[in-house]
RNA sequence: GGAGGGAUGGCCGAGUGGACGAAGGCGGCUGUCUUGAAAACAGCUGUGGGUGCAAGCCCACCGGGGGUUCGAAUCCCUCUCCCUCCGCCA
């Protein structure tokens, strides 16, 4: 959510940050107009209010009854005139509020130009590609014949996009979840374990909603929405509280499945498991101090690069151009890992600093130390990472030629002491 | 799922129609006293919004929403959450 100031103040700023998104900005003007109307109908009916609170006083005060009736008689008169005031009030007031919530974050001025993600920028590529002296494989053909992905049984259970895995391929994704969630507890992330589905307010905080409801699983019964992604509870965590400056910043990290209705059409750009209904992440989540946001990104996009590196994955990092950033942040930075199988950068993290945009969405205030007061945090959020495509990568960078696959020597504690996925021991 | 009882400020807790943004206590902050600390005493101690250069003034908020009334923490309706007992269940 903007600051509505903004809009009274600077309504420019507004504009060209929706125009660099290569968005409409002419909601911009009904924002303001709402306010204007709001604040005036506003001023009316808070000074009827304090004459009737006044009036009201008096008439207590009052012990001849005669004198009482008169007063009365006199207030009722004027609550009529109250009624329409704040009806109008009362309906003005949600339009506001929900047109408000449809603007996406101010674009960072460090953003690069750009239409769509193929002009992201990439500001830098580690790591070696490996090199074989034969033809790598896909992970969609490697993996079946390891027998540790199953497609058809996935397809029978749960239709396209799902898929089982088998024996050392769950135990693989398992051991890299757990190394996940130990590297960034060592680096100073605290664990959190949160619902899977949440309240649909909690989805509007983190600024998935409204404008993202397509993408979601919603339960119509119960008003629960499946998560998209574990940064929408770790939002949701601190919302309408008040934090201590002292106890910033709070960083965590969690472990969810992501569930998504990807409306993409089937065909080769979603062939094997880069892309499903359902995947697994682990998140990381910051709340901080408005001054602090920019080094906890850093520190961020650090542990991020970090995970990729432990696994010895070739990674690049780009800079979300203005058109492909997302609705909630100011500016991103994407991590993908090269997978050698099927030859593609995969994307399997999304670095964001949202200022104080879900702040203001979720109410997530600080008590500053000094002035009074209370301000809004900073948060941000990154991927560490998305579990399925890290598999790919750790897969189909690490075959070898009889089919097999060795396992990073990281990963190793988690996998009961095993080296190498065998073909059909699975 | 059934029956009953609850929800008040940072915390505990009083308040059943008018002087209540809310007693009292605890905690916190400031001051006096003290070489320093403790104790004691005094004062202060919520959030959001409108308006104003500011001091300030005004409005709203006693779990959420709606209603009755000139006036609601207090009465009525409704929802949510919590507790106790029963049932069911991993």
């Amino acid at each position: 959510m903007l600051d509505i100031q903004l809009f009274r103040e600077n309504p420019d700023l507004v504009r060209q940050s929706l125009v660099r998104r290569h968005q409409d900005a002419s909601a911009v003007d009904e924002v303001i107009k709402l306010d204007e109307k709001r604040r005036a109908l506003l001023q009316q009916a808070e000074s009827l209010r304090a004459e009737k609170n006044q009036a009201s006083k008096a008439i207590g005060k009052t012990k001849e009854p005669d004198q009482r009736q008169e007063q009365i008689a006199a207030m009722q008169a004027l609550g009529d005139q109250q009624d329409s005031l704040e009806t109008e009030l009362k309906e003005l007031e949600p339009v506001l509020k929900a047109l408000l919530g449809t603007f996406p974050n101010l674009v960072d001025d460090r953003v690069p130009e750009g239409l769509d993600d193929s002009e992201n920028q990439v500001i830098k590529t580690v790591g070696e590609k490996p090199l074989f002296d034969f033809e790598p494989k896909a992970h969609w053909d490697l993996g079946p014949e390891l027998g540790i992905l199953d497609f058809e049984r996935g397809t029978k259970l749960s239709g396209t996009r799902f898929y089982i895995l088998n024996g050392l391929g769950a135990r693989l994704q398992r051991a890299l979840i757990s190394f996940m969630l130990d590297t960034h507890t060592k680096n100073g992330y605290q664990e959190r374990y949160t619902p899977f589905m949440v309240k649909e307010d909690i989805v509007y905080a983190s600024g998935q909603l409204p404008k993202f409801a397509d993408n979601l699983y919603h339960d119509h019964e119960e008003d629960f929405w499946w998560v998209p992604t574990a940064e929408v509870s770790l939002t949701g965590l601190h919302k309408d509280e008040i934090l201590e400056e002292n106890d910033l910043p709070i960083s965590y990290t969690a472990y969810t499945p992501c569930f998504r209705r990807e409306k993409v059409s089937a065909g080769r750009e979603v062939r094997g498991i880069k892309r499903g209904h359902q995947f697994d992440k682990v998140e990381m989540y910051i709340y901080c101090h408005p001054d602090d946001s920019e080094n906890q990104y850093q520190r961020m996009l650090a542990d991020a690069e970090g995970i990729c590196s432990k696994l010895n994955l070739p990674y690049r990092v780009n800079n979300l151009c203005t058109g492909d950033l997302g609705f909630a942040a100011s500016y991103t930075a994407d991590l993908d890992v090269w997978a050698a199988g099927c030859g593609e950068w995969l994307e399997v993290s999304s670095i964001s600093n949202t200022r104080d945009f879900q702040a203001r969405r979720a109410a997530i205030r600080y008590r500053p130390k000094e002035g009074k007061g209370t301000r809004f945090v900073h948060t941000l959020n990154g991927s560490g990472l998305a579990l399925p495509r890290v598999m790919i990568a750790v897969l189909e960078n690490n075959q070898q030629k009889d089919g097999s696959v060795i396992i990073p020597e990281v990963l190793r504690p988690w996998m009961g002491g095993v080296e190498v996925i065998e073909p059909d021991t699975n």
